[in-house]
RNA sequence: GUGCCAGUAGCUCAGCUGGAUAGAGCAACGGCCUUCUAAGCCGUGGGUCGGGGGUUCGAAUCCCUUCUGGCACGCCA
């Protein structure tokens, strides 16, 4: 809750008191009639049926209380019972003042911190990112920062794809092709080679041939399943290929995800949990809980109030190989066993819904999780073309994530380029930094939980609700700031002044939106709330630095007041940028 | 077939626990750069909030129904 807030309904909920009503009626909301009034509160209405008056009547009576209120302004009774009125212009100033020396600016979390257990990314071993992989990075980056910022702690777990018939497939490949390697050779005893015998690239080059020809040859298909099978039972040779697979796939990754600005504190694997499976088996089969149906193993995860039949969760399939299923609930076993988080965050693709909802229900029956840990499922929309279906590239291929971006970023150059008078060097870096933060403000002002239309051409426009709206503005204070230097000024430290004009106090009204904006896009878990919230910061500013000469403002009280002002807005603004993951350039 | 989600301006999207005349951006049109970055600011036009019922002083928001689209529904991940 905003301090502003809590001001201001302390003030209504006296008046409401002391005429004798609720002072619960007392919420104060942003008007919706900015010609009128600021805020506006509507209790008068909402209790008129309890007191059996007319809310006019109610609203009358609370304002006359307000007579003389040290916080509020211009407060009026209107029909049919809506209490309007402003804030005081030196209480919004007085106000920014504490909010600056508070932690997080007065955004402030219920209870205790927790420890989160965050999953999200999950890309495949020996495949290429593309743009299915973009969502995942990018929200999950961005909540387990807002969670961070409000005190959690927050384990990130990339949670690879690496036991899959993919490594099967390259490993039967590459046995096609290359079998004098030792890792085929089963009299082999000696130390394997460090080097791999591979690059990302031929890596990127074995994996699509591999799966087309295992489609339309039924024996390499074959082949490849023995070969997933025989490095699942640990083969010694496979096993040592499998570890090369994943350690060159594993560098790679690692670069594209630092171009994203997208970090992880673990890099584990499916291939990590498979120790934990029998035991997780055999204790589930010891609770009566898994039964063979069909000559594979499940467990009901039924309930009632389902509105919907649950299907069983599948640990075992007939032919007793473990499933998707299997391993997420062996990777569970292991976030209890190394973690004992309080809770367990998955960013995943809504599509999963269901299989989560299984999973989850298991692993509480099986005793796996405990009820004080938090199990949550936040499913994310598909990245769809203007087409309004699944994003392709041109050719109607998967786009793969590195192009997007360079396609971005090239945009992003020109436009810098046409737009720069002197030569600037940096211009390639400032391209990279405004093209991704187009790409995941585009991402993330969108609820996550939609589909949404990733448009290049609209993205790489940068007009309007864009990432890089917010960086000019963020570009044009550091701008001001900078000459301000320049002209040798010290940075002030006296208090604000009152506003002088209707935007400086809109833009501080913006400013004392803060606490609230950054605690809802938390407690919902919710960037695009804290977009919302910086793109309105970045319009007041912007309405306030066109009319007002900031520099040249001869009162130097006012200037100095100015200044304060607009490295408060500054700070918001890059605090904003950082939980959404990325930054600003110096200009642009 | 069953279930979940969505349907708001020409396009892309907001709209917090129901509140006054439903908001942005893009696109269209018209203004504003000798003065702190015009990737900006100001203004104009544009909507029976998919349709139909209901609840209430008051509904895009809650309930029912219907249409359209997307997705998911035990041996893929």
């Amino acid at each position: 809750m905003s301090l502003l807030w809590e001001m201001m309904e302390e003030e209504l909920a006296g008046a409401f008191e002391k005429a004798g009503y609720d002072p619960a009626l007392a919420k104060v909301v942003v008007s919706n009639r900015p010609d009128l009034c600021e805020f506006q509160c509507n209790g008068a209405m909402a209790g008129a049926k309890a007191y059996h008056k007319a809310p006019l009547g109610i609203a009358q009576e609370v304002v006359n209380g307000l007579a003389g209120s040290r916080v509020l302004e211009n407060v009026q009774a209107v029909k049919p019972g809506f209490i309007n009125f402003d804030v005081q212009g030196q209480v919004l100033a007085k106000l920014l003042d504490r909010m600056e020396k508070m932690d997080r600016f007065g955004a402030a979390k219920e209870g205790e911190p927790e420890k989160i257990l965050m999953d999200y990314g999950g890309p495949n071993v020996a495949k290429p990112l593309h743009v299915g992989h973009l969502r995942s990075a990018i929200i999950g980056e961005s909540i387990k920062r807002i969670c961070r910022y409000m005190g959690d702690e927050v384990i990130g777990d990339i949670h690879l794809g690496d036991w899959g018939l993919q490594m099967g497939l390259i490993i039967a490949e590459l046995e096609r092709t290359n079998p004098e390697l030792p890792y085929f050779d089963a009299a082999f005893e000696g130390e394997y080679p460090e080097e791999a015998p591979f690059t990302i690239s031929d890596l990127e080059e074995i994996y699509p041939r591999a799966s087309a020809k295992s489609k339309e040859d039924e024996e390499f298909r074959r082949t490849a399943m023995e070969a997933t099978h025989r490095m699942q039972q640990g083969e010694r040779g496979y096993l040592a290929l499998f570890r090369k697979i994943v350690k060159v796939s594993v560098e790679d990754l690692k670069k594209n995800y630092d171009a994203l600005n997208v970090s992880f504190d673990l890099w584990k694997g499916e291939s990590d949990v498979q120790k934990y499976i029998p035991d997780m088996i055999r204790k589930m089969r010891q609770k009566g809980l898994a039964y063979e149906d069909q000559g594979a193993l499940v467990v009901d995860v039924k309930e009632e109030g389902d509105s919907k039949e649950v299907p069983p969760c599948m640990l075992l399939k007939s032919d007793g190989a473990a499933l998707y299923t299997t391993t997420d609930l062996a990777t569970l076993v292991e976030r209890m066993q190394l973690y004992a988080p309080d809770e367990i965050l998955y960013i995943v693709d809504k599509r999963q819904e269901l299989h989560f909802v299984q999973v989850f229900r298991c692993a509480r029956k099986a005793g796996i999780v405990p009820d004080g840990t938090h199990l949550q499922f936040l499913g994310f929309g598909t990245m769809n073309g203007k087409d309004g279906k699944p994003f392709k590239t041109r050719e109607g291929g998967v786009m793969r994530l590195e192009n997007l971006i360079r396609e971005i970023e090239e945009e992003m150059y020109a436009k810098i380029v046409e737009n720069r008078s002197v030569k600037d060097t940096d211009a390639g870096k400032t391209a990279k930094q405004v093209g991704l933060a187009a790409i995941k403000y585009g991402d993330l002002s969108n609820q996550a939980s939609k589909d949404y239309v990733f448009d290049v051409e609209r993205f790489t426009s940068f007009e309007g609700n864009t990432g890089p709206y917010i960086l000019y503005t963020i570009v044009r204070i550091k701008s001001i700031l900078a000459k301000y230097e320049e002209a040798d000024r010290k940075i002030p430290e006296e208090d604000l002044l009152a506003p002088a004009s209707e935007s400086e106090k809109a833009l501080m009204l913006a400013l004392t939106g803060y606490p609230q904006a950054i605690e809802s896009a938390y407690a919902e878990r919710a960037p695009h709330r804290l977009c919302a919230y910086l793109y309105e910061t970045a319009n007041a500013f912007n309405r306030f630095y066109h009319e007002t000469k900031i520099l040249s403002e001869e009162d130097e009280k006012r200037r100095a007041s100015y200044i304060r002002l607009i490295i408060l807005t500054k700070k918001m603004l890059e605090i904003g940028i950082d939980l959404l993951g990325f930054s600003a350039p110096e200009r642009m």
